[in-house]
DNA sequence: GCGACAG
DNA sequence: ATCTTGTCGC
């Protein structure tokens, strides 16, 4: 099974045109309670100055919330930096080509895609997640560690498992700031695609959380980590 | 025009 | 995102 080719605009303009029609397809609204296959997506990339060069490598961890453990983890290794620049608010078109390769590769497809970026708490409605979840027609989460877009509503308690929303232009609710422990940085949760608000808050709290990611996020960036430095020499 | 700005 | 060991603090 072949997924749709993924667009890569020629510039700025047409990937904010790409957005906003894809925005108008994200479902904010699903309860992914009983989802027991979680596909955790990150990546690693090269710094572009210091000594090694190397290409990005994008991993999907296949997380069982069942067995709460790891099954499968899948890789891609590829040059992020021909297919589109760093840019805020842009960052699917960066990265999403990468994660598409590495889900391809799971020995069986995932119910729901946790990702490291924004849902739809993004200018346009349609960050990282949001946008994959829509090309692939899967549930999905946003799971930021820092803010792209957005208002806090209120202040964020120190206690662990606290929240606050997070507010649009127009003050409504698009996802949250969620503090997974205490002493540590918030992070920002919001759907992605065929999941509530409320639900994606919910999903997120029900993933076991050592340190600051929940584990399949966690696992998801140390393994890439890994995964490129190996793969920057022998 | 001035800030803000996922990874 | 990445460069990086030890070290400060609860």
């Amino acid at each position: 099974m072949n997924p749709l080719p993924f667009p890569v605009p020629k510039d700025l303009a047409e990937a904010a045109r790409i957005q906003k029609e894809m925005r108008e397809r994200v479902i904010v609204a699903g309860d992914p309670v009983p989802v027991r296959y979680v596909a955790g997506l990150d990546a690693s990339h090269p710094t572009r100055f210091s000594r090694q060069q190397g290409l990005s490598v994008a991993v999907a961890v296949l997380w069982d919330r069942q067995e709460q453990r790891v099954v499968e983890v899948a890789q891609a290794v590829l040059d992020a930096e021909k297919l589109f620049p760093y840019v805020p608010g842009f960052l699917s078109f960066r990265e999403a080509p990468s994660y598409l390769a590495a889900v391809a590769r799971l020995s069986r497809p995932p119910e729901l895609l946790l990702v490291d970026g924004q849902g739809i708490a993004h200018p346009r409605g349609l960050g990282i997640a949001a946008h994959l979840g829509v090309h692939l027609d899967l549930p999905a989460i946003g799971v930021a560690k820092s803010l792209l877009y957005g208002k806090p509503q209120g202040q964020l308690p120190a206690e662990a498992g606290s929240a606050i929303p997070l507010l649009d232009r127009w003050g409504q609710p698009m996802g949250y700031i969620y503090r997974s422990r205490t002493g540590v940085q918030p992070l920002y949760v919001s759907p992605g695609h065929r999941v509530g608000l409320v639900e994606s808050l919910e999903f997120v709290r029900s993933l076991p959380t050592k340190v600051r990611l929940p584990e399949p996020l966690r696992i998801a960036h140390i393994e890439a980590g890994k995964a490129r430095r190996r793969s920057a020499e022998g």
